[in-house]
DNA sequence: TTGCAAATTGGAATCATTCCAACTCATTCG
DNA sequence: CGAATGAGTTGGAATGATTCCAATTTGCAA
């Protein structure tokens, strides 16, 4: 069961949405919750399958439609690999993303902001990106990472 | 109609495939000439088009099928943007990618070494990438760089 | 020749995503 | 209050790139 959001992470929502003229939903809220609860850069069918626990009634359909909306007003960022299932990352913060193929896990990398530039930086005249988008793949050794572990 | 592969170009993919245990068909040789001819990027369907003009049985099957392979012995990269159709590139030399959203148009970007370490350099220990992808969206003035142009 | 394994082929199957038409729901208007 | 309106939601059908598969074909080797 999902986490409601916080009075913070609501009106984040609210005011996202409404620069784009649309509003806060129960199917939205809770589609959104599920994102910040757990920042594994889950799939389409990952989220739907999360949000149906506290709200059964709702339909995958649904769950594009929000998932779509939320990219749309730069709530949410798509993550692609290769030619899998489009999966989604609340992360607003510059980031690339790691792949382990070992086993499919997506990591955030920080990107700081002079890597950016110089990337910016080999663009022959002419050329004005938008979006920048690095995916690393490779193997990581899944330390859960708890400072003190074990 | 196809340009028929230089003695060079017809020897790399002869060892290319050979290292893991392949051989030289009639249709390789075809969809690799496609590829080399025009360095735009082209997605399976489009390869599969122009090399029909030089072999009008070639099946999409088989496009695929070379394409695979090509991909398995490093003759060739897969450059995926979004959720487009996957499209095949034989630059070798490592590069990123622009894609301009005005046009469709796929360019490679050159990538100096330095910037390649230094995006080595921010992945946290434990991280071990194979690769690296990086692309670029945009807009570019399509240019067509001809030295003397008009 | 004959036999074999690899490669090719056409068509069916898959599967993520998109589309669509009907339905729901909140809000506005009389 | 009701009815009208419009955004949002829903289930199911359609799409489209890719994969799968079983039946040939091919190129060599015995
Ligand atoms: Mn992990
Ligand atoms: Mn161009
Ligand atoms: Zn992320
Ligand atoms: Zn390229």
């Amino acid at each position: 069961m999902i986490q409601k959001l916080t009075e913070h992470d609501r009106e984040k929502l609210q005011e996202s949405l409404a620069t784009s003229g649309q509003k806060v939903t129960a199917q939205r809220e809770i589609v959104f919750a599920v994102l910040l609860a757990k920042r594994d850069h889950p799939t389409v069918e990952d989220v739907f399958q999360r949000a149906r626990e506290s709200m059964p009634g709702l339909s995958l359909a649904t769950v594009y439609n929000c998932l779509e909306t939320f990219v749309g007003c730069g709530l949410v960022r798509q993550v692609n690999h290769e030619r899998e299932s489009t999966r989604y990352c609340p992360n607003l913060a510059p980031h690339a993303h790691f792949r382990d193929e070992a086993t499919g896990h997506v990591h955030d990398i920080e990107l700081p902001p002079e890597i950016i530039q110089s990337l910016r930086s080999i663009l022959p005249p002419g050329f004005n990106s938008e979006t920048i988008e690095i995916s690393f793949r490779g193997r990581s050794q899944e330390t859960t990472a708890r400072s003190t572990s074990n």
